[in-house]
DNA sequence: TGCTTTGTTAAATGCGTATTTGAATTAGCA
DNA sequence: TGCTAATTCAAATACGCATTTAACAAAGCA
């Protein structure tokens, strides 16, 4: 993709990317900086040349890695804008959880363990990012859930979409853990579990926007 | 309730209490033992003299934790054994999201922070105690779900159900990280969003379980 | 009352790790 | 080629924090 012209910038994409696989795997707190330095293979001083320290690595590593994804898996599932607002709602979950389960992808993981444990280093760049993501959801749920619903049930059917789809990162977390045992969950067919994701949520959806009809009725 | 006698059990009390509201709060790498003890009115070396090390005071305080939560709230959430099974579903959601979104409730915030960042510390002591609430859970699921159900229907539901009841914590902890802007999601009345999830949540359970129906009629 | 065990205290120790330093090396360019 | 700035390197420094120590105090018991 992008060829890197001079051994300096070959030199920080190396550490862009071991910084985004160690935060990812372990954490601001328990990386250190001496091991991203050996993955990337580079001098342990590298990173204070290049970034300045370890948290504006911690930084650019999580946008670096954001953007690179944001490639890989479009958001709206690859659902043309046409389609009605159910598929499209179905396609941004599966693209969501495509991305949620990616190896590759670092900075699910590294949001999932910032909105455990915020560093507040992320906070700005989280809310910039993430908010239009939000508010396009937002907006298919609004057409889901009709115009009678309240701001309070799109926020709660929102929650249990995200924490759906999370909650695949927390099995992931588990699994890993403790390989040795009988798995508590599969997790190994990501696809099926989207599918199930979708499946749930869009019943979830219907019955509570079924709730918000009596009223009209009763008026 | 427990009166406690000697001076020494007094003090090896109060460092768990400050132990669980500090590792719920900062995890176990950040939070620091002058800190604990500080809270707790103890010297800095009052841990390593009662408990050993850290480790042993980061396990004793979740299992004290815990076990005073269950107190708190039971688990079958009030309901009658021989209620509707979805009423008892209903009851033991419920229940789990009063214990989530207690503020003095520590050991789940502790397992939050455990989920997304294993310590490995309290990998054992965890699987054993929340091993059975799982077992009840799934024996609940199964009922709504029918005998049709497979394995991994009953999995994902179980998923779907946890991920929204412990995006609850999510939401908590960006909550109190930014608590200067607009929420994005107003999460201050914990009885209604449980309210949502048990609806949400038998919907999908609903759907899923007709889903398993149209085998039988094409066999 | 004296002796022993238990518990507390302030100060030291030691270790892990981010950061700095200054010398050595390499790339960019005339 | 030779000069300069940019980059890399190994070693030193600084600092936070868990853990240890040894002196001290209190409680239990004869």
């Amino acid at each position: 993709m992008t060829d890197l012209k001079t051994k300096s910038e070959k030199t920080r994409e190396r550490l862009l990317n071991a910084a985004g696989r160690i935060f990812a795997e372990k954490g601001y707190q328990d990386a250190t900086i001496a091991e991203i330095c050996e993955q990337a293979q580079a001098n342990i001083a590298s990173v204070n040349y290049h970034f300045g320290d370890k948290q504006t690595l911690y930084l650019e590593a999580w946008r670096h890695a954001f953007n690179h994804e944001l490639g890989q898996h479009p958001p709206d599932g690859g659902v043309p804008r046409q389609a009605p607002v159910e598929q499209r709602l179905a396609g941004r979950i599966k693209s969501l959880i495509r991305r949620l389960a990616d190896d590759e992808s670092y900075s699910f993981a590294i949001i999932h363990k910032e909105m455990a444990q915020p560093t507040r280093l992320l906070a700005d760049i989280l809310e910039k990012e993430i908010n239009p993501q939000r508010q396009q959801m937002f907006g298919l749920l609004r057409e889901c859930l009709g115009q009678d619903a309240s701001e309070q049930q799109l926020q709660y059917c929102h929650a249990s979409i995200m924490g759906q789809c999370f909650q695949l990162l927390r099995l992931k977390q588990t699994q890993q853990a403790r390989p040795q045992r009988a798995l508590p969950s599969d997790m190994s067919d990501i696809g099926a579990f989207a599918e199930h994701v979708v499946d749930f949520s869009l019943a979830g959806i219907r019955a509570i926007r079924s709730q918000t009809l009596p009223k009209r009725i009763q008026a």
